[in-house]
DNA sequence: AGCTATTGATAACG
DNA sequence: TCGTTATCAATAGCT
């Protein structure tokens, strides 16, 4: 078709090369557009001119995506497999990490100990032993800090409060009325620090609670 | 073309629709596969018919999945979109995870402790104590198991020692002579168990050391 | 599937 | 890139 007939291979002008393909590519789209019509079909046609232009007609009711779905289900080529399988390979050395971890810290909490040789359960142990000095070192810490804070602000409620009741010419002796709350706040923190009896579950992450299988609080690892 | 023009829409009958799509789909096949000898292009052309048959046409150089992942490049879709955000979450859930399992197997070695309150610290001191206790016990049970072993093995292996000098008949009196490489094993397990002075590094994953950032000896995390 | 009259696509040129 | 046109190619309707 055309002025003459002319062999199919490579246009070596590059200008006849890249008129010829538009032509034939507003050709070629046509025919696409008009067999989804005609033939109610699902096409997608993708080009890339050797300029690197890129064109792509997709049958409208459809999409591109959708259309690349179907072909692999067909062809049972895994169009995905190069960015897929890396990530799947992440993901499961993540998982991996993940019940490593997990009986890392069920063993710290004494559970899941009979793959433990002596040697381990004598390592365990120390490291175990140490982490509750730690603990009791911080714990220790923060009361002493907390408390502190209480007593001067205690002590500067009651300064504050008797220089108010100078302003006001009320120098009856009411020792430290209007405290009551306040002391008993400071009373419940000490109170708090020593008493052990009160059992809790300890959760260190409250808001892992919807995650798949991690609760971590103790009691919830003790029952599963 | 043809002997009558056809109006562009679809087909009815689906016999004649079928036959046309046969007919067109071997002309755009071979206008595609024109345009890529004379024009030196990439193609890609993906079809089903309305009936469900699937046909493509790739340019030879390349493959229908390079010719997508260049489409996803060009065009910034991300044609699986769909699977690999699914994925990409899981991932960044289990990482999630991680950092928590992580934090909590800190916590329970006594470091990050800023970010708890006294609350959290008393909970946190009595699951370690009781950790502590559960780890004791096993140890115990463990040891005793073995030098129960120990002392078996003993047991059977002088009496079998003593049976063969009777066989062969040589009743001079030494006692236990040849078991001084099992008792001094023996030995060594005790003092495997009651040395507490002898410090390394607990590891519970020893397997893991290749994994990113989870040598998970107490050690390491100490230094991190 | 073939055939062929007819329309459609396009190569060459302006 | 665009229009024209002579020519070849595709195909609609029929068998």
């Amino acid at each position: 078709m055309g002025r003459g007939k002319i062999e199919i291979k490579k246009i070596e002008n590059p200008t006849n090369r890249q008129v010829t393909y538009s032509k034939r590519r507003a050709g070629i789209m046509k025919k696409a557009r008009e067999i989804t019509v005609l033939c109610d079909a699902e096409v997608s046609l993708i080009m890339f001119s050797s300029t690197g232009k890129f064109s792509e007609y997709c049958s409208p009711s459809t999409e591109t995506k959708k259309v690349f779905e179907r072909y692999q289900q067909v062809s049972g080529i895994n169009l995905w497999s190069s960015q897929y399988e890396k990530m799947l390979n992440t993901l499961n050395h993540s998982k991996e990490i993940n019940r490593n971890l997990r009986r890392e810290v069920r063993q710290r909490m004494g559970e899941d100990l009979e793959g433990l040789d002596i040697k381990e359960l004598r390592g365990l142990e120390q490291n175990i032993d140490e982490a509750l000095k730690l603990v009791r070192n911080r714990k220790y810490h923060v009361i002493s800090t907390q408390t502190d804070t209480y007593k001067k602000k205690l002590k500067n409620s009651q300064e504050t409060h008797r220089n108010l009741m100078h302003e006001l010419e009320i120098v009856e002796d009411h020792p430290v009325y209007g405290f009551h709350e306040d002391s008993s706040n400071y009373e419940g923190v000490l109170a708090l620090a020593n008493d052990g009896s009160h059992m809790y579950a300890f959760r260190v992450q409250p808001n892992q609670q919807n995650l798949q299988g991690t609760g971590y609080s103790s009691h919830d690892l003790r029952l599963a």
